[in-house]
DNA sequence: AAGAACTACAACCGCCGAATT
DNA sequence: CAATTCGGCGGTTGTAGTTCT
């Protein structure tokens, strides 16, 4: 019922789709998709996806070229072969925080929501119904009924969380208004405004494009944008097998981003919010001995002094 | 060897909240 | 303050590849 009052309503104001349905290409990206649309951001930063497709000619609607970006073309990402020890603050982490994939995804900086989520869906999910049946997984706080070995309950964690996180943003806007020029946090709405950290990975990109477009590109001489003829499937291996190359590249080179490049470069990840939950859950994790690992780490990213300052 | 079943993952869809007009 | 736009999120789907029968 509320979701009919909601279309309903949407109907009225008349909202348009992100994309209108003709005209709008679907399906797998090809490299010189990801090119194009590399190279767009390479120019204009991240952001305003709205004014992608028409900027770029890119068929494409701007949900999808954000999506294209965040999960696959953007610099830093590390795809397939979870660690055992990403593994375990996945596992954590759902159970403490549930599905909520992009909060998940910012205590992995390399990892995307959606490769956490899929990672969860094909592998965990089972992983731990496995061990659930073999040992009462509940001991270790995964299921929803842990909460005997846990002061306070998920509800009320959250809440706390939610608003020591809101005080922690506040403090560290706080703290970083007088750098900024006003009102370009986002820098991807500001094209100009871009931090330094995004210059160089965009740098980076730039560097690579240039090497991958000299390579040859094993790209089927139709190319794709005629839909028909060659297998889009088949082209579609091919593109990721180059884009994979390309990306791998710019992944080795970003980690060794700093630590505020990686966040500046990307607004999606709300790094910020990690770290001062971080330390929540650091306490949460230690405190119910999941001690499991004696190598077990959180992750590799300090804790910034100044907002775990205000807790 | 062939087909069915399963797995992995990129991409899409719909909803929501924040920002803007 | 209401209407509208936009970006982000989580759930779901489609399909290529792999394993099983």
């Amino acid at each position: 019922m509320k979701e009919t009052d909601c279309r309903f309503h949407k109907l009225i104001m008349g909202r348009q789709p992100c994309c209108d349905k003709v005209g709008v290409k679907k399906g797998p990206w090809t490299p010189e998709e990801d090119i194009i649309l590399v190279s767009y951001i390479q120019e204009h930063g991240p952001g305003n996806w709205r004014a992608v497709p028409t900027k770029t000619g890119l068929l494409r609607c701007s949900k999808s070229c954000r999506l294209r970006w965040t999960n696959y073309l953007r610099p830093g990402i590390k795809r397939g072969n979870f660690t055992e020890n990403e593994e375990k603050m996945i596992i954590h982490l759902q159970a403490l925080l549930g599905n909520r994939w992009a909060a998940i995804a910012s205590y992995l900086p390399q990892r995307t929501d959606n490769d956490i989520k899929n990672y969860w869906n094909t592998h965990l999910k089972k992983k731990l119904k496995k061990l659930q049946g073999n040992e009462g997984f509940s001991r270790h706080g995964f299921s929803s009924s842990s909460s005997s070995s846990c002061k306070i309950s998920r509800g009320q964690w959250e809440r706390k969380l939610q608003t020591d996180i809101h005080m922690a943003k506040k403090a560290l806007s706080d703290a970083l208004s007088p750098e900024k020029p006003s009102g370009s946090v986002e820098f991807g709405h500001t094209s100009h405004a871009k931090p330094s950290g995004y210059v160089s990975s965009t740098e980076n990109i730039a560097k690579l494009l240039k090497g991958w477009m000299r390579s040859p590109m094993k790209i089927p001489d139709s190319a794709d944008s005629s839909e028909g003829g060659t297998d889009p499937m088949k082209q579609d291996k091919n593109s990721k097998e180059t884009a994979e190359g390309f990306e791998s590249s710019i992944s080795d080179i970003s980690q060794s981003m700093s630590p505020e490049a990686s966040l500046s470069q990307d607004e999606s990840k709300p790094n910020v919010d990690a770290r001062t939950q971080l330390s929540f859950l650091e306490e949460w994790l230690f405190d119910k001995g999941l001690n499991q690992g004696k190598e077990y780490q959180l992750c590799d990213f300090a804790l910034d002094e100044n907002i775990v300052h205000y807790f």
